[in-house]
Formats: structure tokens, C-alpha cells, sequence
DNA sequence: TTATGTGCAAATACTTTGCCTTTAC
DNA sequence: GTAAAGGCAAAGTATTTGCACATAA
């Protein structure tokens, strides 16, 4: 197959696919990790130096709009994009190294669920992100 | 008593008082709510006119960095300031009115610790935001 | 064909900074 | 007295927008 994923994904909502949204959108596939506007920039560049800083501000808000990607701030004022395709997970970020490690668990989900109906709610949306330091594991050889 | 809390707890971090500072610091004591900058600035001024916004700005960074407001970002893209002294809590964000409830639960922070644990690293913060709608209660005259 | 998207530059936030004046200690 | 803080306007960033041209459907 040649199409990416998140170029299915576009097609799927009916957007006009242009050559810049297909870029775009092959670009974001293919990330794994959690780039901000200027590194997801930096990437399309290095495919079509053409395409406008404008077009993918543009392009990002749409497919956030769309629910094609997640916005996050990670508490350091930056905005990063992650494709919205996988799995629901949450974040621990390595105060240190900045490094974004994925992780769910289900625990965590039911009690948010719970809590949220105690205060009357329905969940429609949460977000959860860890801050945390490597663990010290001097003993690992333990005697 | 004429010091407003955060005011006691600039002297105790032995920032310099100033006018302004005393101004900024008891209208974030009075403030129970998350204001944004922009009425952060607004209930100042109804208070001294004279205050510059860029010592507003000034003051809110050098509060978040003493560690005497956190600052918040509740997914629309407003920074929000609160006062750091108040007890540990969650927020819950009613995606209908904007309406934001504070709560709070040990087993989730029980729970956090655990799975930093079990990522190998340890804990030194989070942030869980709830989004949700309120629950029907039709059925509030239950039969 | 024709509504929609793009590039570019200008406009609009929002926030920080330089510099000179003021002030807390 | 002196280092730190404030006011003001200018300078940065980050993001959005107006408009003429290009293009997908």
C-alpha cells in the first residue's frame, strides 16, 4: 500500500487532499514521538521546502479538529502533536532528560471515571502526565 | 492581621516587598478561583491603576518560580495562575460551561507513585486534568 | 468550473527585554 | 548608598489572516 496512515485517515473525513496535506499527513505518520510545530516543520521541509509555515498551521489545526491529531503541552510552554490513531495512553516525562515514555493502565481510567461521576460528571476527556527522575537502582547487585 | 497569606509567604522567602508586589500578592490571596493573566491584570488595576503589565508579568513568573503559584493550562490554550498554598487537588473542567471543580483522591495518587514506580522512575510530579459534561439526573425524583 | 487551499507578507496576540527612573533595605 | 524592581516602549515569539493565485474534485 502507499498510503500512510494518517492519509487514509484524511480521505475517510472527506478532506481535499492536496500535495502539501499529503506530505503533511506522511510526515505525521510517520513520527513516533511528539514533535512540536517547528520540528514537524523541520521534517516536511526536508520533503517539499515549498509548503508554507502558514499551510501547516493551518494543516495542524485541521487535523486536530478533526480528531486526526492530539495537541499536548507538556508544562515547558511547548506545543507538540501526536498522531491521534494509537492506542489511548498517558505520558511520563523525564524531568532530566525530557525524554516522553508512553504508558496506560486501565486502574487509572476506571477511578477517573468513578471520580468524575461521583462530582456529577460525565468523562468526556482527561489528561494525565507523570514528571518523575530515573530511579536510583544502585542496588543492582543486590548481595 | 494585615498580610494576606501569599504577602507572609513572599517575606518568608525573603523577596524584596514592594508596592506592587503587595498588590499582586493579595489579589491572588482573594482569588479563589484560576484567573488568567489578562484578569489576573484586570482585578490589579481596580486595585493600582499604576501597575504595569510587564511587572505583572514579571511578578507572576518570579511567584511560579518561588513556587507560590502554579500555573495551569487547561487544553484551551489560556495560561491560568492559582495559588500554590492551597492543598494538593485535581482539576475537573466542565467542557459545557468552563466551569472548573477541584478535587481530590488518594488512590490516585497512590496509583500514580506505583506506575512511575513500575517505569522506573520516582515521582516528583503530575497533572490530571477530567473533562466532563454533568450527568442527567431525570430520574431525580426516583419513583 | 468553482469552491477550497496555498504562499506570502502583514497583522495580531502574547510575553520578554533594554534602559532609565524609583525604591526597599 | 546600592542592588533590585518598576514603567514604558520596543523587540521578540508564536500564530493567524487578507488577498491574489493555484488546484482538487
Amino acid at each position: 500500500m502507499r498510503l500512510s496512515h494518517l492519509e487514509k485517515t484524511c480521505q475517510e473525513k472527506g478532506l481535499r487532499m492536496t500535495a502539501q496535506r499529503r506530505v503533511i499527513a506522511r510526515v505525521l505518520s510517520a513520527s513516533e514521538d511528539h514533535p512540536n510545530i517547528q520540528e514537524v516543520y523541520k521534517r516536511i521541509q526536508q520533503v517539499d521546502p515549498k509548503i508554507s509555515l502558514a499551510t501547516v498551521y493551518r494543516t495542524l489545526r485541521l487535523f486536530q479538529e478533526e480528531h486526526i491529531l492530539k495537541r499536548h503541552e507538556f508544562g515547558d510552554g511547548i506545543v507538540r502533536y501526536e498522531n491521534a490513531s494509537v492506542e489511548h495512553h498517558h505520558h511520563l516525562i523525564d524531568k532530566g532528560t525530557g525524554q516522553i515514555i508512553e504508558f496506560h493502565d486501565d486502574r487509572i481510567e476506571t477511578l477517573q471515571q468513578e471520580i468524575a461521576k461521583s462530582l456529577g460528571y460525565e468523562l468526556v476527556g482527561h489528561r494525565l502526565e507523570l514528571y518523575g527522575v530515573p530511579l536510583k537502582k544502585d542496588k543492582k547487585k543486590k548481595s
